[in-house]
DNA sequence: GGCTCGTCATAAGCAACCCTTATGACCAGA
DNA sequence: TCTGGTCATAAGGGTTGCTTATGACGAGCC
């Protein structure tokens, strides 16, 4: 992997807490280190960029603009790391569960750690156990009351649950930037698509059921160019040059803002899909659970 | 800050090796260490997380379910380590430039980084000097070739250049998750948003112009609540509860999606802007400008 | 069946790093 | 000028992490 001369999330928290308290000293005692320490880890910090960071004087230490910067930059780093700590949190927990959630591949990659975060930040006490598997799984899952709240994507609502909306993702067709379809002039038909082949998730995958059904007009379909076992995994192969391929708005999103994918045009099929909460129709949700769900709903809906 | 027991970059990075080549070794020759110390790397992070992310064999070694998603939140955390790391590269670059680029904050922060990795990738010899100013600021470095590249926000392009749409953002006015304005029935209308007191940027800030310009036909404004110097601040006093307050749709993000802050419906003003790629006109774009300015354009408008 | 090659784990020695306490230089305000 | 705050430097100690060398184990192949 590339990223080199990056610091270590202990200097970038210390950076972001000399931000907020105006002194290395005062940021020092809140991050539990001596002031001599802070000292050292930014001036490694400043090292390794190659820049200083730090204006300081007799009175406090400010940010200089390229401080500002890294320190925004840091900001996206560290809510990815609190993401990537409350999700594996959740994965921990399964002995002194409180909070038992069975959730689908792509909610729980892309939706659920954002909103552990703020579950961890709003009722500190409440312990998430998190399972991910594929929505069918979801659904008996929570039937069977092995969970307590189910996350599920697909066009329709498991028989004998209630359900609420949390979410919109869309299947994209992507290729990597300057592949002759970026310079097409109109959407690609289905009927075209249903005969390319593509870069796909293995059968059992949400996203691959999703295609299909959208698709089903226009079966018997191509064989995949490659299947593999995660989005990320299908992100990278298309990327990289493999060829077209499908995978969900929000997994590809990063890759579009950075400009590495490209979205292709489609018509006369419907890619959208709802993510879903879900519980046993007749159960009230528990206290924790809503506490959850309202923290999903909370967030926008895409 | 929160973010406890997370593995560090490089033993994330490590991972996703083992992920993608499926085997300890051949991960360890590509991160450039030794086999024992990448798996006392991965063991490492085992204990810290908690629950094993590896199934040894004899003939390599795959993902367990849970390491899968941890090599994904992973791959999150890496992407924006590299765009830390292509920004600093940036920051860093002001000797031997090949690309000097002026960009006002807002783009700085949260669009040019990931534009920059993709740059990275894809033309490897291009070495970027940022500079990141005010609107006003990065009109006057590209008039006076300070800058071969500009990036603006606001509602007119400055005379004297071209200028290609590569963004659009928008002004959003936020609460704390579980704000009395979060149960309101109807949109605020303007004036009464006029009157209200609000978390702000500072008045110089391209954010704060924009708002007063929007907001120019209910002038006077009550003083702002809170008058902060960039926008990661502002996030952090509205989520906090310090009140209301208002921030660009592209850093309001992450909060949004994790529920910790709310979107306000609005009503009687446009607070939509473009963010703009500007350079002289007559002038040609040099071929690492070109570059530039095509991956910013293959990115999603938004 | 035994050989070989690949896997990963363990052990021992060594180097680097980081933290802590103690101290000094410097500046602002009383 | 004195006091209280800032941050940097120095010396010592403990921990971590690396490397090389070796061992255990399983798969595939004669």
């Amino acid at each position: 992997m590339f990223p080199d001369r990056v610091p270590d999330l202990a200097a970038l928290g210390l950076l972001l807490d000399v931000a907020a308290t105006g002194s290395l000293t005062r940021a020092a005692a809140e991050h539990g280190v001596s002031q001599p320490a802070a000292s050292a880890r930014i001036a490694g910090m400043e090292r390794l960029l190659g820049f200083p960071v730090l204006v300081r004087s007799s009175t406090g230490s400010r940010l200089t603009p390229q401080g500002a910067l890294v320190a925004d930059w840091a900001r996206d780093l560290l809510a990815s790391a609190a993401a990537l700590d409350a999700g594996a949190a959740s994965l921990r927990a399964d002995r002194d569960v409180r909070l038992p959630v069975a959730a689908s591949l792509t909610v729980a990659e892309h939706l659920l750690p954002r909103w552990l975060v703020t579950l961890a930040v709003e009722h500190p006490d409440t312990v998430v156990s998190l399972d991910a598997m594929n929505s069918a799984a979801v659904a008996r899952a929570v039937l069977d009351r092995g969970a307590d709240l189910g996350f599920v994507e697909g066009p329709s609502v498991p028989a004998g649950m209630h359900s609420r909306t949390v979410a919109r993702d869309r299947l994209l067709v992507v290729v990597p930037a300057g592949h002759p379809w970026t310079r097409r002039r109109g959407p690609v038909p289905a009927a075209e698509l249903a005969a390319t082949r593509l870069v796909h998730r293995e059968p059992a995958s949400g996203t691959r059921v999703s295609w299909e059904t959208a698709l089903a007009a226009h079966a018997p379909f191509a064989p995949p160019l490659l299947e593999l076992s995660s989005a990320g995994a299908v992100r990278s192969a298309i990327a990289a040059g493999a060829g077209p391929g499908v995978i969900s708005s929000l997994a590809a999103e990063p890759d579009l803002a950075g400009g590495r994918l490209a979205v292709v045009a489609v018509e006369g099929m419907d890619l959208e899909r709802r993510l879903r909460a879900v519980w046993p129709r007749g159960a009230r949700l528990t206290g924790a659970a809503q506490d959850l769900l309202e923290i999903a709903l909370r967030a926008p809906r895409r």
